[in-house]
DNA sequence: GTAGTTAGTGATTGAGTACTAACTTACGTC
DNA sequence: GACGTAAGTTAGTACTCAATCACTAACTAC
């Protein structure tokens, strides 16, 4: 037994948590999983946390805070072209380095419209706070262009949705994409 | 009490399974909850379907379909940007009409990954072959533009993901969408 | 009208789940 | 080295949910 300092273990369990949630989203993923992932009894997550929807909270926040993270050190110093091609290098890094982080996404767009129908606004608060500053993390290095910066978002939420489907690499659904990315490097090939 | 043939309950099941797991997707969506919405009692769902799975994978095939359907219809007989501008308008009739197909939608993608991730690759293949004929549907009337087509579908994957989120209509998140459709409709404005 | 079939229900079961309460073990500190 | 505190556990509760079983009510064909 490791024992750990309860703001360490609360970074653990929102870790431990990311991967059970991203799998099985919020009513799939139970507690005792997530427990069992970080290595302590189901009971003493309730200790950490005030509930079960307060280590999903925590994980969608920190989800979007790092994707934010993302954008804005790999985009740092450049502008335009350049900045794009730079982010959409790091998102598509990211995608393939941690699957995950892209499923806990989607989980989390998924779950708002739940909670915003429960009555629960807290959540979807949160989530489209958390999704205007990655916007606006976007929007500044694309030299604020809303055009540039809505279809970069757009194309990421379409790899988002057809890496979750589990569309392998080489699919010929792809192939628009690849053209879209050589496009966007060479303006000229573009009919 | 009104009787109906298997089929008729099976069909209204299909229904009311749609409005339910859209807003709960699938763990966080009862039996009972469906077969209160159905008027029927919840054990006789597992005489028309064996079981809760085969029921959600019956209403993401279904909304699949319609997708479809409401694409092909939409463009029937045009072509290239006509075709495009009906297809965005009918998708878009279709989001406000009934945004339970939309949550739908997502819920289905986000489903597939734990499925497959559990070893279960018959609802991926289901999904991903619906997809593929969604987009060869969507592909056709534009010409058989490659870039056309995956920009078309990660545009429409972008209004899922902002409206599942809850951004209202008049939310400035929007704008890029708009500003698009126009350039689309009238490609000389595009600088 | 009665025999066979199809639609549908009530009662139940067994597994799982979020969360609580009471207790125990390790650590720092004077 | 005892003492207070913070980390962590075991046992248990109240509840939900998918699925089964045995049964009843209605339609249909003869």
């Amino acid at each position: 037994m490791v024992r750990m300092s309860a703001e360490e273990r609360r970074e653990s369990v929102i870790r431990a948590a990311m991967s059970e949630f991203a799998r099985g989203g919020y009513h799939g993923t139970s507690t005792e999983a997530i427990a069992k992932r970080v290595g302590v009894s189901q009971p003493y997550l309730f200790r950490l946390f005030p509930g079960k929807k307060a280590i999903f909270l925590a994980v969608a926040e920190r989800c979007l805070q790092e994707m934010r993270r993302v954008f804005e050190e790999s985009s740092e110093g450049l502008h335009g072209e350049e900045a794009l091609r730079a982010m959409a290098e790091a998102y598509a890094r990211l995608i393939t380095e941690q699957p995950e982080r892209l499923q806990m996404q989607l989980q989390t767009y998924v779950t708002v419209a739940a909670a915003e129908a429960a009555g629960d606004h807290e959540f979807g608060e949160m989530v489209r706070k958390g999704w205007m500053e990655l916007w606006d993390t976007v929007h500044l290095p694309l030299g604020g262009d809303i055009g540039e910066t809505t279809s970069f978002m757009a194309y990421g939420m379409l790899i988002n949705t057809l890496a979750g489907m589990g569309f392998p690499p080489e699919h010929r659904i792809w192939e628009g994409l690849y053209l879209s990315a050589r496009v966007k490097r060479n303006p000229d090939d573009a009919s």
